[in-house]
DNA sequence: CTGCCAGTTCAAGTTCACTTGAGGTCAAGG
DNA sequence: CCTTGACCTCAAGTGAACTTGAACTGGCAG
């Protein structure tokens, strides 16, 4: 297949150009050339977005990202931070599960106000058991539009 | 229990009193009153916190947690919404599982640069699958320090 | 050949979630 | 009574991840 301009790349996977740009920039991607001034991306860049999308939804930043799965693979990615990530990726998981099921309750539950409702908080306080330190920034998984700016 | 001072809370939660007195200032948290100009808070003020951090664990931002969990209540929340935040929570920690287990094989892993396994391109390359769209921004579950500035 | 316009660069702006700093207050200890 | 220092307010700053705007470029349809 051709090599792709940034608007198709845009249009296939609804990445935004100028957050391609932006990536590019950062080295989470790479443009296989130019036609003109315009880049031109190997059809396969599509993976590569999901994989940078997946790293931020598992809360990495740009940068984890970039050293993590980059082209220009930090000569050794130490074993442990990975590992470590993995832990904690775990841990997130299963305080995600705990949130699910709470809301999954309190989207059938009959009870006027969610906090009202003891099986809801129940559920949230198990979930919250240890969980108290606020997250160190960033991440959110989307999928469903929300306040653009 | 007697009501306890800001630096109480912090100490008892890790959340720094900066953070407090943000988050009570956006109405996610309320101090039962003053003695002098210091605020006096509730014991139960732990519960909230970690449900606030479960939240931001989930991916809602602190407006929606404060919409979603306030005191305040807003009237009715959208049990669609909900069930739809369930939903895709659910497709994110699926994803999430992936991702985890790609690293805990990446940690293990002899390969040189964990790009050139196969095996974790396999495992990645089905939990990027139809994650295309970048996560709406901000989040991280944090635990393991990490670049505070 | 000409002009259009998608694409380009670069700097600056935006949002979220906080943090920091300057300057002020007041309950408690000496 | 006076000092001390933890806590207060309010404004401004920070960092991550983008977005926006102004000014420019160059392939291609006419």
């Amino acid at each position: 297949m051709k090599d792709l301009d940034i608007a198709d790349v845009a249009r296939r996977t609804g990445v935004p150009a100028s957050t391609l740009r932006y990536y590019e920039e950062k080295g989470l991607i790479v443009s296989t050339g130019r036609h003109g001034l315009r880049r031109l991306f190997d059809p396969g860049i599509d993976k590569r977005l999901a994989l940078i999308a997946l790293g931020r939804a598992a809360g990495f930043t740009l940068d984890e990202i970039a050293i993590m799965f980059g082209e220009r693979g930090e000569p050794d990615i130490d074993r442990n931070k990975l590992a470590a990530k993995a832990d904690e990726l775990d841990r997130t998981i299963r305080r995600l599960e705990s949130m699910r099921d709470g809301l999954r309750h309190a989207a059938a539950c009959p009870e006027e106000r969610h906090m009202d409702c003891p099986r809801f908080q129940r559920i949230l306080r198990a979930a919250a058991s240890g969980a108290i330190r606020a997250p160190e920034r960033q991440k959110k998984t989307g999928g469903a539009s929300r306040h653009r700016p």
